[in-house]
DNA sequence: CACCGTACTCGTACGCTGTACGAGCCCGCA
DNA sequence: TGCGGGCTCGTACAGCGTACGAGTACGGTG
């Protein structure tokens, strides 16, 4: 059949390019789960197996989306001291991890990086280096940052609510069924069961809501304080 | 047929608790992607369907799986002051998913917490109030802590290397392909390219290995030093 | 003894997945 | 005019989760 050149528009050529955007696009819309090669295909008016002449397979193509993602993190500056440079860049990764939520998970569990990975990996490290850390020092201080950004990421990505308002709706919820269905037992002894939740979940996030931004940036202040104290003495 | 009474043994009978623990120890021996309900009945000796009469769906079969992992996470001892109750809660989790790595990503992205998940979750925040955070500061300190933990173990488990002496070898290797090929322009180019990579891995970790351990329990005091001085002045 | 309800087992089948294979089309070059 | 290579995609296959319903065994109850 070669293209459609009938009733229907030509389509626009496939390329790598587009097939990648695709991908992310419809990872950002239906979720990462529902990402399949057929669906794929259709979303670019194109058959299944036409995408296997621009990605050799699923796996890859997911190794590329994640390259995309990571191409899209900030580099650490280096026209400021590392502190600043590492926040920016904290937070600029959280950004891009809440942009494309489908990838958190991924990111890290990728056998493979691509070059955009690799070329941040190097940038933070040599961040660290010039702001005068040791190498051990800097191995350290890289793990800790990244196992709490990825890690909160984590978290951010599975609670079910987005803004501080909602977490309040939904912890409000959860208290109002605690204390609704007293007579059910179960409920009842659950608030009872477990009293520190129940404080935190009816007594705090109902009440004032969490806030994501403001919980990110106090740990990352805590860890990026407890690196400076370090590096003096090591 | 009901029972295959012939030449072969007569089968153990199914329970709920075989069907879970044969279901962890294929995860743990093949890995979690090659968990599928008829190989998970071959290793019982049972067909595919009769799995269905012990768990709904195999979303359900992971929840609880993840259940019985977080079963296995040590609580926060009320006998020690929070901050040793917090390390060896830490540590213990960190060995329980390094015993069940196939959890690890899981654990986080289940939407139904099970009972041990609460019990834990409770727990925790317990500890810390009881040792002196105001709400808010429980709220934060226990994000941090775990927001840390599970990352960790994130990258933990997918680096290709398990102890510090492979860690040196994979390394090395990895060096030696940068100057092995130095005719290979693209591996000199890599090296010059990304140089604070290349130091690290080349001139560090090539030598003294890389000590999961203690980067965890470096990361790990650091926060929790952190938090000490901070709950004094909250 | 016969009968029945309940618990359990599992063969078959359906819709979905990733992707191997090969046929067909189009276009530039000889 | 013919040929080769790039691109497209229909078909097919193995493997997945699981709905459905038929089969068997067993513990009461008459």
């Amino acid at each position: 059949m070669g293209r459609p050149q009938h009733a229907t528009h030509p389509r626009a050529p496939l390329s790598k390019e587009r097939v990648l955007h695709a991908a992310i696009a419809l990872a950002a819309r239906d979720g990462i789960e529902s990402l399949t090669m057929r669906k794929l295909a259709d979303e670019l008016g194109a058959g299944a197996m036409s995408l296997y002449h621009y990605v050799p397979n699923k796996e890859r193509l997911l190794d590329e989306m994640i390259d995309i993602v990571f191409s899209e993190i900030e580099l650490p500056s280096t026209d400021v001291d590392w502190k600043t440079a590492m926040r920016r860049r904290a937070i600029s990764t959280r950004e891009v991890l809440n942009r494309h939520r489908w990838a958190v998970g991924l990111m890290e569990s990728r056998k493979t990086p691509g070059p955009a990975s690799i070329r941040l990996h190097n940038a933070v490290l040599g961040c660290l280096r010039e702001g005068g850390f040791s190498i051990e020092m800097t191995i350290h201080a890289y793990s800790v940052q990244d196992a709490y950004i990825y890690g909160f990421a984590l978290q951010e990505k599975n609670l079910p609510f987005d803004t501080a308002e909602e977490s309040a709706a939904v912890a409000e919820e959860q208290a109002r069924h605690f204390a609704e269905r007293a007579e059910d037992r179960r409920a009842a002894a659950l608030a009872e069961e477990f009293p520190y939740l129940a404080e935190v979940v009816a007594g705090h996030v109902a009440e004032v809501g969490y806030d994501f931004t403001a919980a990110f940036e106090y740990g990352l202040d805590l860890i990026l304080d407890a690196l400076d104290k370090r590096r003096d003495t090591a």
